[in-house]
Formats: C-alpha cells, structure tokens, sequence
DNA sequence: GTGAAAGCGCTAACAA
DNA sequence: TTGTTAGCGCTTTCAC
C-alpha cells in the first residue's frame, strides 16, 4: 500500500513512480512504464499517504476555513461556495465553527497551523489582535470572507453593504413609507457596522427628520435576538417598515409581529439582508438584499487559490499585495416589502 | 518552528521535547526540564507539524465526513453534533460534499484515504458498492449516519423513522383524518425507505381503507420536489393531510398549496420529518418529528472515536463488532397539523 | 530522566 | 528516461 509497494510491482525504483504520479510534463516517464506503474497502482489500489507528501515537499494542499457557526445559513452557503472551487483545484478544505468563542478560535487557527494549511479562509475575523498577523508571519496566505479587519491589510471578498442598504431603502422609500428603520447587528462585525453606516447616511443625504428614523442595535444577529429587539423597537417608536442587518434578525421581526398580531406587509414593511435559503421558503418569502453568498464563498477561495500559487511560482516566495473585491448587492423583491400580492402568506 | 528549535532552546535533545509534547503519563520528564521546554515553546510560538507527527506515528488524528449537501439544512446541524465531540477529542473532522454525485463520492474517499482518516463518518451511503469494504480494508473505522447500508454491517446511528411515522400518523388520525397520504422520499435511502414501510404498516395494521391511503414518491428530496409532487398528488387523489418523508418536502408541499390557494392546515393539513431549523420560522411553524439531528451528530461521532481508541488499545488492530443504535423521534406539534390557533401564519 | 538512532512514505536534486 | 541519495519533522525503542 506504500509506494514501494507499487515500485516493487512495476518492476521499477519508487524515484520513478513518484515522477508518474506528479504527471506534470516536468518529468518524462517512458510510455512503457507508465503503463506498467499505472496496472500496479490499479492492482493495489494504491493511495499515496498525503501526511508523507506534504512532509517531503512542504505542501499540505489544505486550507483551512473558518466560520463562526454551521447552524446559521449564511455560512453552510458560503462553504459550498468554497468546496465548488477547491476540489476542482485539487486542494482540501478544513473548515472549523468558532461558536463566536474566542477559545475556539484559537484553538481552530492552532490546528490550522499544525496542519500546515497553506491558506486560510476566514468567515470570522478572530478577536485576538494578534492572530493574522501570526498566521501571515507563518507564511500563510490569508483572505478574509464577507468581513473586513479593521488594523490588517488582507485580501477581502465582500458584499456592497452601502450599495444594497440603499436599494433597499429606495424601494421602501417608493412605497411611500414614512418611517424606516435599522435593525442592525453588533457593530463589531464589519458588515454590519457598514450597513448601519449607510443607513445613516442615506437618511442624512435625503433630509429625513429624526423623527421618522431609527437604528437599534442587536448583541445577536439571530432570529432571537431580532424578535427581542423588535419588541424594543416597538417600545420606543413606530416604525412602518424595518430593514434589518441581516435575513435572521428579519425572521425575529416577523415573529415578534405574528405574535402581537401585526400584519406583515400591511401594518409593517420587512426587509431583510444577505438571501439566505430561507428567506425563499412559502411562508417567509422575504425581500432582501442578495448577498450572493456562494458567489462569495468561489470568489473567496479563488483568491487563496491564487494567492498560494503565486508565492509558491514566484521562488522568493513573495506573497501577493492585498485586494478587495466588492460584489454588487441587489435588492431581491418577495413578498413583505408590500410589493407582492402577499398571497403566498395570507393562505397560510 | 521545528522541535529542533525548541530543544536548542530549552537546551535538551528533541526526543525529550517529543515527549514532553506528548505529555501523556507514559513519560517521565523532570519539572525543571519541563519548565525549560514549555517557555521555549513560548517563546518561539512553536506549533507540531501534525504531518510529520502522523507519518511517524501512523495515527492522523482525523476523521472524514461525507454528506450529500451543505445546503440542505439537515447536514449542517449534523456537522455541528459532530464537531462538538471531535474538538473536544483533538480530532479534526474534514468535511466532503458528494452532491448525489457518484464522482464526487470517489473523489472525497479517496482524498479520506490520501490523509490517512482514521474513521469516516458517512452521511451518505457511498453508491458504488465496494467503497465500504474497502473503507474497512484499508484500516479506517466506518460509521453510518442517519443511514443504513444494505448488505454491510457497520455500526450506524438512526433515528427511530417507523416510531416517529407511527406517532405522526397517530397525531393525524386523532384530529380525524380520512385520507392521510405519505410523500415519500427516494426509495434507495434507507429512511426514506422506512418511513414508508412504517406508513404502509401502519396503515395495514389499522384496516385504513386503500380508498382513504396514497404514497407518493418524490424523486429529490427538496422543497421544489415536494411542490411537484403535491401537484402530482392532488391531479389523483385529494388528501386531508400529507406527511412528507422529510421537512423539505413538506416546505415545498405548503409552497404548493400557498399558490393554488389552499389553506393549511384548514384545507390541508401537513406534517413534515426531521425538525430542521426552518421547521419553527415564523411562517412556517411545521408540525414535524424531531430527527434529534444534532445529538445523532454527536453519537456518531462518539461512536468512530471509540472504536478508533479501541483499536488502538487493543495492539492486535482488531476492530469493535458493528453496533446500531437507535434513538426515538417524537413529534413536535406545531402549526400545520391543525393543532395550533395558526395565529403565527394567518397574521402574515 | 534523557539522548542516539532509526524510520514513517514520500519528493527532489543529482547522477547515470 | 530512470535510479541513488538525502532529507522533510516527528516518534519511539533502546541505551545510558
């Protein structure tokens, strides 16, 4: 099952079968003998041990992703996403869940570096200040997904926040709505903090009065945490439309609303951000902004992708300069903007 | 970055900071020496090469994971379980995505294979047919999840599909169903096969009328298969209630119904199967049996891992007997059985 | 309690 | 076109 195995089958030294297996046009192997080390490879169903390879030529062919949950239907999106373009390359993911702990984060960036892994996808910028920077010292590449760092120059694959919170808020404009508010998600989370901020700017650029605005921060971007906040919302004011940071936080408004009978979209407009899956089920169908997850999740590994390739062809082993990337966001029209007959819901 | 690093450092030979490392109670190093090691390690952020460390000692310390999507929310859940208690044990878990793919299945296996898995935590039954054994040949621990093999005795972890069909029907007829029809999944899963034999056991075993009974199947188990089969259903038949093989099925049934303006549960009543997350969104609120996703996750994983240890204990390499374990599925009743006062939808 | 030495399975010069 | 020879970084007998 080793490769000498194999070599001892073939009647040839394992120097040779290991340039078979590179099959790269780098080196020549006689057609004859192909032949003869592919029918011994076939016969014993051999697999080359990757822990061996990577050793001998320092190249793990491994990434390693992180997220900050498996439950939230963002991510399980995004990874999907990744895996599209990683297998195709030949390279492996490990993805690991930090559950927001920053125990866990350091745990998941210390088994990404034990493993070697020559990039890392990051869909949850680690809390520990020092953490990219130790991972880029440990040469390896690093980009970080839907999130940007704030001290840290990495490349970044991203979602236009202001472009979609405006188009959003736009369209609810046009339906004539009075008072739009924010539901935003923790500020430390990038996005977020960007949603928020475009929020306020487009109501400071149109004149609204203070009066018919609104933004209210959520500790949890969770349909929980948006049916708390909702309940707050609603203590403190009374909005005729809500956009909320994120597609969860709009689920948690529309509980809040089934459960003191307030009708969606008629006595209060939704919307929410990101498209996430559920947002297209029958009796959600909820406008949002598309944040074309999956899209970002290939861009994302595309990136690493081409990041690893470039240092290991430059021989110096310089990396690439960072690059952002910034995917148009566009308002996806359903049902509880008020917009759609609202007949998938009244049914129900 | 090397332990030869670390022993220059610490002033010893890198066998006693191998063992050190490996701080078991096996063995013995002084206090002083270890206090010398452990602040060379601090100092110069050394993390093991688990590559080196797997090809000397032969155990990889990671176990493979084939599910058939990210995207389909029962596997992300799943894959939460899973990490719990591989993290905890300092096992990686390395995730593969077949996507019902005959080629992917033997690209992720073999990639298994490659990295020297130790167990593999199946979620999806290889198709082709000497996978399994070959899996087995080749030393590595197989456990199936939430799926059972044909002609292959391995250790598996189920939930209960004929109680949990038994006790959703029971629920049905107590609200006085006539015609209670089953949407079934692909035959060639073995839940899904199950759940309806149960449905048809069940309905033997009650003398329900063939007039009052239907089963139909749907090819993918998906929202937008569902919606094509409750189409197909009701073009032959017209049920009072349908339970679905699982809660996608029954989302795309309610889809269905929401667009030739059925109500449910008033017109139809629906009952779904597994519990996913989207099964208590707002709109949704589907009665449905709880699959227990997580915890199955959670003893699946458990389960590789003791018969991973166990093999390792016992120095002859022998492997633990195949053991099944079967947890029961209650229902959880929600909105769509007819249960509930259907506020949380008839207020959208 | 600690070190020397061999070897895990493979790749990558360098020779031939 | 193929083989020889060193390692890659670590663990693990076996001596000391």
């Amino acid at each position: 099952m080793t490769i000498n195995e194999v070599a001892a089958v073939a009647g040839v030294s394992r120097a040779t079968v290991s340039k078979y297996m590179a099959d790269a046009d780098v080196y020549y192997v006689a057609e004859a003998t192909r032949a003869r080390i592919a029918a011994a490879i076939e016969e014993l169903g051999y697999e080359p041990n990757a822990m061996a390879r990577g050793l001998s030529n320092r190249r793990s062919k491994t990434i390693g992703v992180m997220v900050p949950s498996f439950l939230n239907p963002y991510y399980p999106s995004l990874m999907a996403g990744m895996s599209d373009v990683a297998d195709e390359a030949g390279y492996t993911l490990v993805f690991g869940s930090s559950d927001d702990s920053a125990v866990r984060e350091k745990q998941i960036i210390s088994s990404f570096r034990q493993r070697q892994v020559e990039g890392v996808l990051l869909a949850a910028v680690p809390k520990e200040a020092g953490a990219l920077s130790a991972l880029v010292e440990a040469d390896v590449e690093v980009v970080l997904v839907s999130r940007a760092a704030a001290h840290f120059a990495a490349d970044t694959v991203l979602i236009d926040d202001a472009g979609g919170m405006r188009s959003a808020l736009d369209h609810l404009r046009g339906h004539g709505h009075s008072a739009i508010w924010h539901l935003a998600g923790p500020d430390q989370v990038g996005t977020f903090h960007n949603r928020a901020e475009a929020y306020r700017s487009y109501m400071d650029e149109q004149g609204v009065a203070e009066s018919s605005q609104g933004l209210v921060q959520a500790d949890h971007a969770t349909m929980e945490g948006g049916e708390r906040v909702a309940e707050a919302i609603f203590a403190e004011g009374s909005p005729t439309a809500i956009i909320a940071a994120n597609d969860l936080l709009a689920l948690g408004v529309m509980n809040y609303c089934a459960r003191v009978g307030k009708k969606v979209p008629e006595d209060l407009a939704v919307v929410g951000f990101d498209n996430v899956w559920v947002s297209r089920v029958p009796g959600v169908q909820l406008t949002t902004v598309d944040g074309r997850i999956r899209e970002i999740g290939q861009m994302a590994a595309r990136r690493v992708l081409e990041r690893i390739l470039a240092r290991w062809d430059s021989d110096n082993g310089q990396s690439l300069p960072a690059k952002s990337v910034i995917l148009p966001a566009d308002l996806v029209v359903r049902n509880t903007c008020g917009c759609g007959s609202g007949a998938s819901q009244a049914s129900q």
